[in-house]
DNA sequence: ATATGTATATCGTAAGACGATATACTGTAA
DNA sequence: TTACAGTATATCGTCTTACGATATACATAT
């Protein structure tokens, strides 16, 4: 009844956000949604409704775990809770990147022929 | 009033689909579906519920138009709808690829760093 | 004739996205 | 010391998207 990586694919916007930031290491939720601000540079910026309604999916279907690990135990904050990347987590982000760039590379190569269209 | 490009960003995924379907060549409702299923290599298949809707949602938008032109009026079936991708459609195309592409390096990036990371 | 394929279209449901809102603790500076 | 900005988690309602099911009807081949 082990679960199949393809299951989870395409991934939703958010759940690909989340495992990215996830990716350099645990994170508590506001962590995530400013490192999400970072790694888009801006483009994308997750709300709470976003974040936490994911999170509680990404818990179901085992992409993320919750941590007890308190990474500095001097300066932390108690409310804070910790998530980390599973094993199927890293599997699926994995896939979801490689079906990305497979889209990609398929696009890419569609336009070039589209660019190259008379009277277009 | 002209619509600015990120405005539509990021696109659903089906609205990708359908335009990189179109970046080839004007083509009909079937057609799109059928060559999705091929430049996906199969992993996608999108049924006329998905189709539909989505087209009815892109010429709102102006992604796509309706074309009047019968490419081969000889071989020819009258139900038939072509569809064209418009300008507005074609930018929008290339700054989706671009923002997956940007994804993409960015998650290649932090998956390396997450492989190395100390008892994972 | 009849079955398979082509072609467009709508409906209803489920899932996802996300702003608004709520609650409450922390740190800082007037 | 109190007031404000920032940190932190969480839920609600609504809109959009995804998509299977279903319907209709013409084309083609057996």
């Amino acid at each position: 009844m082990n679960k199949n990586t393809s299951d989870l694919l395409p991934l939703p916007v958010a759940h690909l956000h989340i495992l990215m930031a996830l990716a350099t290491g645990d994170k508590h939720g506001y962590a995530i949604m400013q490192e999400v601000e970072v790694l888009t540079e801006g483009a994308v910026t997750m709300g709470p409704g976003t974040l936490y309604g994911a999170i509680k999916k990404m818990l179901m279907s085992g992409l993320v775990e919750e941590s007890d690990e308190r990474p500095d135990p001097g300066l932390d904050d108690e409310r804070r809770r910790y998530y980390r990347i599973t094993g199927l987590g890293g599997r699926v982000l994995e896939a979801e990147i490689s079906r990305m760039e497979q889209l990609a590379r398929t696009a890419r190569a569609r336009q070039v022929i589209a660019m190259r269209r008379p009277g277009a």
